[in-house]
DNA sequence: TTGTAGGCGTTATCAT
DNA sequence: ATGATAACGCCTACAA
């Protein structure tokens, strides 16, 4: 490898000056089409590159995102990263991950060294065990645009990229509703996260406005992981008064569920009906497949990052919290 | 957000020189541990954070490492990506993640963005498409040291992180042989990827092995998507002698193969065994859930970034391949 | 339209 | 053990 161009080594083979090769790639107006055409010819014959790392400390910029998911490995997440990093690339900014690990401590430190390396903004959905949100509120101090996506965080005014999940669980709880369901459970997640308020707050809407009562033992809150949803169904396996459905306000608990009761004989939608939450692809495969909401994750995606973006040229523009379309899929388990 | 601080402000306070403050930040012997603590304690009172910049710009280092996958959502990758993403944190590097989308030109405009912005080192699984090789040799050109994991690049000599795709093609196929099959097709990708042509050759060595003569007729190759999986489907039905066994090279056309053959009333198992590759979660929820190869991907992953951390630190060392331990898991489609 | 000069914050090198 | 100086490569106010 030669040693690297530099604009001064430009400036030296044709006899101009470094400001001027400079401005020759910022296209500014103030160099001729003339200059600017021979420079970039020059430029390309040598081989130079920008020096990115010179760049960014003359501009205090990066031109990089950080993203903190709670788990890189799972459909929704990954396909919301997918659709942030289309866009993120098209428009030139690097996009760096971190997982939390759904814990709250973890996400401390991710936010903390994405924040010493320096990152223009920060697209985040908080994690399950987040209940204190010091480490949120210094991404603010410093003054770096943050959006919030799925998981908002209540306690920090900041643009959020949500789905309507009162809606959407209202809209589940309701169509069991219709289906002839009476004792309908519900597996709620961790109360610090907003969206499992807000699905629980949809299910009892749905149960009051069809006059039925809501029953506090048939609400389960849990994490939502795949043990979770195994022990809630030998919970449910062992009442007096079984429900005849149930709405879980995630896949992979109802999915972990359905195979334990079905494992004990339960028949799936007939004896007990179940509703899922995310739209995870298993859950198409699954017998019978799961009923679910769809949460549009690639357009969640896309519309977080053109959020941060545009934070990102109008700093001073008010944060505003945008709701993606979502909708109740309805397969055989329900 | 009060002005950031510098050495220079801490130096100016203290009353030492900035070199000195910089040594002390640098854990440098050439510092008396009283002034390193007395140094420490004033940057932490005025929230002093080294300026990353600054620093990249001096070294002519980021920290960054570029991941280039075909497609982040699918649960390979994603999980090979989490654990790269560990490792790297662990050791105070940061991941870019790019998708080629299986896109050769993409690939190729990924990688110079990546370049120029200049990574240590890239970790890379080559995307279907690609069957020239000009852009992968310019990161060898740039001295710019990679990893391939998965699907390698023949062309170049460089670390791989692989399984041994022959042995467990070898593996599937000889269980679909012991359970009687006598008519078995393969489902090949491209052949410009190594992993399909391992293990096509693997599909055969354990035909030739068992005295099975092969039928040209029986092996099919195609990008191996969902829509290809249902397309074989309908070629199968229509073959005169149909196999009575499949041994896809992915999970995706596997499922999608059976449920079309299920829907045209095949029995799957009893008339045709089905066995896929990679180890998809959503294969242990098909009815019947699928056998398919566990390739480790989180340990995939962490080697690979192992791998890549190991060259930046020794970059003379010789390029190596390296195996990750793999498995055939048998379920109840063969 | 182009050139000059200085600085972004850190760090390596040389000097004290 | 600490201080002074220059350099990394680019960018921009200001001057011409």
């Amino acid at each position: 490898m030669k040693k690297k161009i530099t604009i001064h080594d430009l400036a030296r083979i044709l006899k101009k000056d470094s400001s001027t090769i400079s401005r020759a790639f910022a296209n500014s107006p103030r160099v001729t089409k003339k200059t600017r055409d021979l420079i970039q010819a020059k430029a390309k014959e040598l081989g130079y590159f920008r020096n990115t790392l010179a760049s960014n400390l003359r501009s205090q910029k990066t031109r990089t995102i950080g993203v903190v998911v709670p788990h890189i490995s799972r459909f929704f997440l990954s396909t919301v990263i997918a659709g942030i990093e289309e866009v993120a690339f098209e428009n030139d900014y690097r996009v760096i991950i971190a997982q939390s690990m759904d814990q709250m401590e973890k996400e401390h430190r991710l936010i903390d060294t994405l924040l010493s390396s320096q990152v223009d903004g920060i697209i985040i959905s908080i994690a399950m065990e987040t209940n204190e949100f010091e480490h949120l509120e210094r991404i603010a101090d410093q003054k770096t645009p943050v959006v919030f996506f799925d998981r908002k965080c209540e306690a920090i005014p900041a643009n959020n990229v949500l789905i309507d999940d009162k809606a959407r669980a209202f809209d589940a709880t309701e169509h069991l509703i219709l289906n002839g369901r009476k004792r309908i459970a519900h597996f709620s997640g961790l109360e610090n996260v907003s969206i499992y308020q807000d699905r629980l707050e949809g299910y009892r809407e749905a149960l009051r406005k069809h006059g039925l009562t809501e029953d506090p033992a048939l609400i389960f809150k849990s994490p939502l992981k795949s043990e979770d949803g195994r022990d809630l169904a030998s919970q449910l396996l062992q009442l007096k008064q079984r429900p005849d459905a149930i709405f879980s306000a995630n896949d992979i608990a109802a999915i972990s569920c359905m195979q334990v009761l079905q494992e004990s004989g339960v028949d799936v939608p007939k004896d007990i009906a179940i509703v899922g939450f995310s739209n995870e692809p298993l859950g198409a495969y699954t017998t019978p497949p799961l009923t679910s909401v769809n949460q549009n994750p690639l357009k969640m995606g896309r519309l977080a990052i053109q959020t941060l973006l545009h934070q990102l040229e109008n700093p001073e523009a008010k944060t505003e919290t945008k709701f993606i379309d979502s909708s109740l899929v309805i397969r055989k388990s329900s």
